[in-house]
Parts: structure tokens; sequence; C-alpha cells
DNA sequence: ATAGGGTTAG
């Protein structure tokens, strides 16, 4: 073209894009400038989507500025892009910023800012955020929020808000969209659920590459390996290509079961037959197969010698040093902390385990001198802790303290699962907390077990199943909510939901007000 | 010619 216009050169910028070249968008906007084509609301939308591939903060600012000389600061489209722009680059205050000022808002604004806010570590924002669009907007949530709520929930590990969630999906006609079932297996799994990951997977007749890695991964993280291999094997026969999240999921698996041998199969297998690189991540995975099992000879070799980003080489370091105290290894542990601590990164974690490594190795004077150091130079590590949401309160648990509310009857609990696990086969301590010589079928019984009964401890399965009959049939339901409560009721157990559905619908003059779910 | 969603190792 002689003289491209305005459309010409946004349409070429998009085609880019659509092939993953961001850069070269952002290189044709420069030329149109130096063109004198001057730019529009559609050029301006491809060009901040461009920054947010590229997590380009800086170019995205100065084209911010361009957007607010040449006034398209009111644009709905340009803002949403604003607004996905920030919070891909980690900006949560400059989306926020852009969106506050919106005039007018859609579905797609409302998604971006709660991504923005849940890519980012504000769950509790992002669901604030959603909460406030239902009450704002006379729109419906689509599938995109939806899986985005879901994804918040799961970071969050808010089992009730993801079940609530859950069931506006159901309702919106989404619960067979391949995106929205990826992020609710997910989201059980990650709460603490993993048979109802199970029942949602089992729903859907062709799960994409994400779908099954999201199901394997659950698995694993509940030591169900041989499962997560088993899903892998389904997902190959199915004609399902792999990607390099799936082999993560397939190493974690193997790593966190014992499955050492079949774990460096796969590692052989993954560029020989599917043509896929492992790279940093990967390895660090083997390293952690390799350590757990107490090969830490094989698995320092290893670490060091893979070349990693900025970003990896933490993670690595620490999967090293916590294999290394985990077998009272402490000449490499030492050698694990120096990197983390030269990387200036979890450098309090590197202090407090490679303390703890000293400590199991009777090494007492290096622990109380890396301690005062840590109070010498101001160096705090953050307790980690667990927690369990029964209705609307979070009950949080901290090592060693059992001052909460019934906690000593959770402790004798939990004492006595520990024994029932060591009697099949559970060994804890230095050999690693890998399951030994235990059937699959014991494996499901000691975790089924373990759940239901701290549940029990806190009344969360209280209701019997004949009262949650009772309680149904005092509930006057229209038809259409009627309906998808049974739908719900066929994907998770029927106590829970009874609950769930109560909570947020309302009853009013003995009709159903299905409008309120949140 | 334009904006939004899911899976990732310690």
């Amino acid at each position: 073209m002689l003289e491209p216009n305005v459309v010409s050169y946004t349409s070429l910028m998009a085609g880019y894009i659509n092939m993953g070249q961001p850069q070269i968008a952002l290189l044709l906007f420069q030329k149109m400038l130096g063109n004198l084509v001057w730019p529009n609301e559609f050029t301006f939308a491809t060009v901040i989507k461009a920054c947010s591939m590229l997590a380009d903060l800086i170019t995205g600012k100065q084209i911010h500025t361009h957007i607010e000389t040449f006034g398209f600061q009111y644009n709905l489209v340009v803002c949403s892009s604003l607004v996905d722009m920030y919070g891909k680059c980690n900006d949560v205050d400059g989306a926020r910023r852009v969106f506050d000022l919106m005039g007018c808002r859609n579905v797609v604004s409302w998604t971006s800012i709660i991504v923005a806010h849940a890519q980012n570590a504000q769950g509790h924002e992002a669901l604030e955020m959603f909460r406030e669009f239902n009450y704002q907007s006379r729109d419906r949530p689509n599938q995109h929020m939806l899986a985005s709520v879901i994804n918040a929930c799961a970071s969050l590990g808010r089992l009730v808000s993801g079940k609530v969630a859950h069931g506006v999906v159901v309702r919106s006609g989404c619960e067979f969209n391949d995106v929205v079932a990826s992020a609710l297996v997910d989201m059980y799994a990650k709460c603490g659920s993993v048979n109802y990951s199970d029942k949602v997977f089992n729903r859907i007749s062709n799960p994409s590459v994400v779908t099954y890695t999201s199901m394997i991964v659950g698995a694993a993280k509940y030591g169900l390996g041989r499962f997560s291999l088993d899903l892998f094997n389904e997902m190959i026969s199915r004609g399902i290509k792999p990607n390099d999240v799936t082999f993560v999921g397939v190493l974690h698996a193997c790593s966190h079961s014992g499955l050492v041998d079949e774990g460096i199969q796969h590692l052989d297998s993954m560029y020989r037959k599917y043509g896929i690189i492992p790279d940093a991540k990967h390895y660090t995975c083997v390293v952690d197969m390799l350590g757990r099992t107490g090969r830490l000879d094989e698995a320092y070799k290893l670490a060091k010698s893979i070349q990693v980003d900025p970003d990896g080489g933490p993670l690595l370091w620490g999967t090293l040093l916590s294999a290394s105290r985990l077998h009272g290894r402490v000449d490499i542990a030492v050698e694990a902390s120096n990197q983390l601590i030269e990387s200036n990164q979890q450098v309090a974690n590197a202090y407090v385990t490679l303390s703890n490594t000293y400590a199991l190795a009777g090494e007492w004077e290096n622990v109380h001198s890396l301690r005062s150091e840590m109070k010498r130079t101001g160096i705090h590590k953050e307790p980690g802790c667990s927690w369990v949401e029964i209705r609307d309160q979070t009950y949080a648990f901290y090592a060693g303290n059992a001052l909460f509310e019934r906690g000593s009857e959770v402790l004798s609990l939990l004492r006595e699962l520990e024994r029932k696990m060591k009697e099949r086969g559970y060994v804890g301590g230095k050999t690693g907390l890998v399951f030994v010589d235990v059937e699959d079928e014991a494996r499901e019984e000691i975790v089924g077990l373990h759940s239901e009964r701290l549940a029990l401890a806190f009344g969360l399965i209280s209701i019997p199943k004949g009262i949650t009959i009772r309680i149904m049939k005092n509930l006057r339901m229209c038809r259409d909510c009627h309906d998808v409560f049974k739908l719900i009721s066929d994907i998770v157990e029927r106590d829970f939901v009874v609950r769930d559905v109560n909570r947020f619908h309302h009853f009013r003059n003995g009709s159903c007000s299905c409008g309120n779910f949140w």
C-alpha cells in the first residue's frame, strides 16, 4: 500500500498480536506516528493489548499519556484495555485508578478489574469487586467473569464462596465451558475437596489439556500419584497433546508419591515423544523428587548443572534446601541457603531452614548464632499457617499452638490419625513425607478420614441426611431453581449444598426470588 | 481494525 491509513496500520498490528508478536505491533505504532497517521480508539486498544502481553509498564504508561492527549480516555474499550494492561503489569493501583474514573462500565471492564486483583494476590478485593458488580450492574456475569471469580476463590482457599460461584455457573449455563470447568477443578482441589474436582472433571466430555492438567495437579497434591499418571495416559490415548505445565504436574505427582523411576522416565520422554524441551521448572521437580527420597548427592549435582533465570533460581535452591533439611544434610543445606541469600530472595526462609537443619544434626551452637544474627539484622519470617473455613468463620492453625477453640480435641484427633497412619505404613520424619508400601485404596481412606474427622471436630458435617431432606421439603423453590439445585446436588454432596442455597437464596412470601445468588 | 477467563516446581 502506498499510503496505508489508520485502519490498515491497526489491522496489521492486530494481526501480529494474534500471531503472538506484540513487539512488532509496537514498532508499527511508532512507524505509524512517524508517517503522521493519527491513531484512533481501535489503534489504542490494540497497542495497549500489546503492552499487556509484554507486561511492559513503561511503554504502557507512555501510551496512556498519548491516549489522554488524543482524548480517548473516556472510551469504554480503551479503558478496559488499560485496566487489563495495568493488571498484567502488576500495577493494581494503576488499574484501579483507570477503573474508578470510568463513567460507563460493562462485563468486560468489571472482569478486567477482578482479574487485576485476582492475579496480583488480592483475592479478597477480587471477590469484593464481584459483589459490587452484582449490586451495581444490571448485567449477568458470564463465563469469563466466573472463571476469574473461581480463580480468586481458589487462591484464597474459600470453599464456600467457590461453591456459591459454582451455583452461579450452573445457573448461567456455562458449567460445561472448558475454561470454567478447569477453574472449578482447580478450585475444589485447592480448597481441600479433590473429590469434587473429580466429579466436575467427569462431567466434561471433551476436556482440554488445561482441564486434564488441573486434574493431574489436583490429584498429585493429595498424594494420588497413580491416579495422576492414569489421567496422563488417558489424555495421551485421547490424542490430547500435553504441554510444559502438564509435565510439571506429572513430575510433581511422581515426586509426591515416591515414583522416582517413573518420574525420570517421563522427563526423558518429554522431548523424545512430545517435543517439549525440559526447562528449569521441570528439573526443579526432579531435584525435589530425588531429594525427597534421600538421593541428595544426585539432586545437588543436577541443581548445579541447571541454567536458571532470576525467577527460577530461588525455587530451585529452596527445593534443594528443604530436601537437605529433611535428610539432615548440613553440607548441602549450607550451599543451598548461600545461593538463596546471595540472590537476596527468600532470605528469611533460608535462615530458618538452615537453622532447623543444624538443630536436626545437633549443632546447637550454629543454631544459636544463626538465630541471633537474624535478630541483629532484623530478618523476620512470617510463620506459615493452615486454616479451615466453616460457615462464616475462618479457623487458623499455627505450628505448636493449640490455643484455638476446641484445640485440644483437634490435637488428640491428629495424634490418633498419626498413629493410624503409622500403622498403615506412613513414614514421617527423616525418611520424607512419602507413603511407603500403602495400597492406593488404603491411602484414599486415610486422606478421606483425615478431612472428614477434622470436619466433624468442628461440626462441619453435622447435618444428617434425613434432616437435609426435611429442610428441602420445607423450602419453596421455583421450578428453575429446583432444577438447578438438583444439578448441583449431583455434583457436590447434599448437606453442603442445602446450606449454600439457603444462604444466598432469599425466600420471600413463600416464593423464590432467585435474582440474587451472591 | 479494538478490551476480559482456566493449569505451573520448594
